[in-house]
DNA sequence: TATTGATCGATACACTGTATCGACGGCGTC
DNA sequence: GACGCCGTCGATACAGTGTATCGATCAATA
């Protein structure tokens, strides 16, 4: 088509101007939309209207967009409780939401060192509400619910999505992995384990994270008022 | 040169054939040298002396290359012990020393299903180990410590690689990071957090490892008892 | 108004995972 | 022993990635 006949571009009200917090928001509406794979560059420039060199304008490099994605969920992660107990049972839940809520979360966390402004604040939070005792106690006690938290949340997630790759249902799982496992516990190298699967408890995702939390919330309380 | 003066090349003794486990192997030594991000199917090929498009005789795709890295992995994790509590203690120390061997490992555990032989293998050798009581207890239990493992060694890894990058040993790490660290402290914005990195304990990271998981076991054991 | 300086983004580069498909070589058959 | 087939191999190609470069454009200053 000639110049001449196509019509201009209608001048956008420039849709605001462009911002770490205006980018960062675009990225975790891609992420959660299709995935973090989805979040190129390119793509995340594309949805903004830009050209994909304008955000390095924002941010240096490509892992410093996923330290701030990072950081902008940990806003969403406020503890908050009476006694420490409480405190950390909401840091470790709110953690999970956050990663139910944003599954790339899942892919990330614990990744690469955080120091952003949201992340410290949940820190502070939480190391102020455990109400001054002994630091000595207090801090690997959070590192430790930190820990659990971050391998109980990616192994949760990483299951949902096998779940939802093979197919909908728990039907279809058992279908689609059921063979193989069955072929491989047939070779009887695996007696332990297949008696597990046969006969061992099937408790859901909530269950489960709630029990191995309380075993470490336990093992932490006897410490602290021994 | 001239081909005419240039020396045939020395006809290889075949190298041996090629393998899902020659490589394997080739990617875990190009993962331990250079980290994870430098194991791309091409660099993996010509570490082999093959064309790229060879790997996909024995892989169907580069997901698949990491499962198996992964899963080579744990057939040196072999847990051992004699009550169930030596039995997890072992899987935990073990699954992290293995990560500290392998680094790249941290990056990958947790991120998807593993059903291969060895992890198979090292599952099936805990739960025989934990003496046949209350699987209602024990599968938890083994979910939970996997879970912290996972968590713990991520993080582990992460502040270790901090380190190394900003340079060798910690005083340089404090005058790499302590300016911005000061600057936010200084807001006033974190005083707990403040007073933990001043005052607080300055735990090896062995320690930390160590006593987040007795924490676990203790309440494990609590649970088992009653 | 002229000049400068910052801002912008098109183009380019090196690299990725993977599909395609023509060439080759060993093997079974006549 | 010659021929044809079929499986194996890998060069080439494609679409996409993160990022460097650098000329054009635009605003503010002299």
């Amino acid at each position: 088509m000639l110049v001449w006949e196509r019509p201009e571009p209608p001048d956008r009200p420039v849709l605001g101007r462009l911002s770490r917090e205006r980018i960062v928001r675009a990225a975790i509406r891609l992420a959660d939309a299709d995935g973090l794979e989805a979040v190129s560059l390119r793509k995340l420039a594309a949805a903004l209207e830009v050209g994909p060199m304008r955000l390095y304008g924002y941010i240096a490099t490509k892992d410093e967009l996923l330290d701030l994605m990072v950081d902008a969920v940990h806003a969403e992660i406020r503890p908050a409780g009476d006694d420490w107990r409480a405190v950390l049972h909401s840091l470790a839940q709110a953690t999970r939401q956050a990663a139910h809520q944003h599954e790339w979360f899942a892919d990330l966390i614990g990744g690469r060192p955080q120091l952003g402004p949201n992340t410290l604040a949940s820190g502070e939070a939480v190391v102020a509400a455990m109400g001054g005792v002994d630091l000595d106690l207090t801090v690997p006690a959070i590192a430790a619910v930190n820990a659990y938290v971050i391998g109980a949340v990616r192994r949760e997630i990483t299951e949902r999505r096998a779940e939802r790759a093979t197919g909908v249902d728990k039907k279809q799982w058992q279908a689609a992995l059921g063979p193989y496992l069955e072929r491989t516990f047939a070779t009887g190298r695996f007696p332990a384990l297949a008696t597990v699967v046969r006969d061992g408890p099937h408790l859901d995702a909530d269950q489960t994270f709630r029990t191995g939390l309380d075993f470490l919330l336990d093992g932490i309380e006897a410490r602290f008022s021994s």
